[in-house]
DNA sequence: GATGCGTGGTC
DNA sequence: TGACCAAGCAT
């Protein structure tokens, strides 16, 4: 079986099955195409898409996002989760403009240079938006080139380079069509080739997976730990700042202390917030987002 | 390479 | 019902 097998099938079925995406829509900027996947990173489609809309609709071009405040990005993330990305595509837009002239790089490492932009994000808006043939590999690629490819039960915990030189294999020698297979093999990861429940009765290429063939082994390796979430840090964090969030500006401090009895866990979060630059004191014990305005007329 | 980093949905 | 998950990145 060669490579192109299972770029082949994964392509034909991708194309009278795939999702209707609004990133994927022909036309698509590059700048869309990383917003989207900026948001994607970690967070479901169904909770990115209407966050995706509302961005783009307020910010269509990188130079419109870049003349805003950080804190405009972040009250604009809403609740997708990990707002350090916001901040991030905020600087994101402050780099294109400064650097680029406004227009997404369409080199590798300029992307990859670009805050919050690694390997996976980096090589999505080359493939995607710009139609280079770069392996685009992310856990829903890695599981489906695990499986389906070599035959293993699942993908290691992070990605390798040599992850990305399975997935290369795989594509077609096209760059146009090379993306499409990317796309493809996402998607088949993403609704059939699942970590759960793989659904092989659907799957295009059912007849030559190398896990299917292999009687469908399970993982059997150590699994990283579940992540806690309650009472952690990081909840604290995504109370304090959601309070910021719905105010319209500067907080005083008191007014963060609501959010969470334990006083030492609760500056322990307020610091790291304010070391990752998501928030930033705004004189006379007052708080707010990073580059907030101030009230116009103070804060009383 | 292991950790920290949000949030809400699913079974 | 609570463990587990969902298109990663930076350190």
């Amino acid at each position: 079986m060669s490579g192109t097998d299972l770029a082949d099938a994964a392509i034909e079925w991708f194309d009278a099955n795939a999702r209707d995406l609004p990133w994927r829509a022909p036309g698509t900027s590059a700048w869309a195409v990383l917003v989207s996947e900026i948001m994607l990173q970690q967070t479901p489609v169904a909770r990115v898409l209407p966050a995706y809309h509302a961005w783009l609709t307020r910010w269509p071009k990188p130079a419109d996002l870049a003349v805003d405040t950080p804190a405009e990005a972040i009250r604009m993330w809403g609740r997708l989760g990990y707002p350090r990305r916001a901040m991030r595509l905020h600087e994101c837009a402050v780099a294109i403009v400064a650097r680029h002239g406004g227009e997404v790089p369409a080199d590798l490492d300029a992307l990859l240079a670009l805050p919050g932009v690694g390997a996976y994000t980096a090589r999505a808006v080359a493939a995607f938006a710009y139609g280079q043939r770069q392996p685009v590999v992310d856990t829903n690629v890695r599981r489906f080139v695990a499986r389906a490819s070599r035959g293993k039960a699942d993908a290691g915990p992070t990605t390798t380079p040599a992850d990305l030189a399975d997935a290369e294999a795989l594509l077609p020698v096209e760059p146009a069509r090379a993306a499409r297979a990317s796309a493809a093999f996402m998607e088949l990861g993403a609704v059939v080739c699942t970590a759960r429940a793989p659904r092989c009765t659907d799957c295009p290429v059912v007849a030559i997976c190398g896990w299917r063939a292999e009687g469908r082994p399970t993982p059997t390796g150590p699994t990283r730990r579940p992540q806690q979430y309650a009472g952690t840090d990081r909840q604290v964090r995504g109370l304090l700042l959601a309070v910021l969030r719905e105010a319209r500006g500067p907080v005083p401090g008191g007014q963060l202390d609501l959010v969470w009895a334990d006083a030492v866990q609760r500056d322990r979060a307020l610091r790291s917030l304010l070391d990752d630059g998501l928030v930033s004191p705004a004189g006379e014990g007052l708080f707010a987002l990073a580059g907030e305005a101030p009230l116009p007329g103070g804060h009383r």
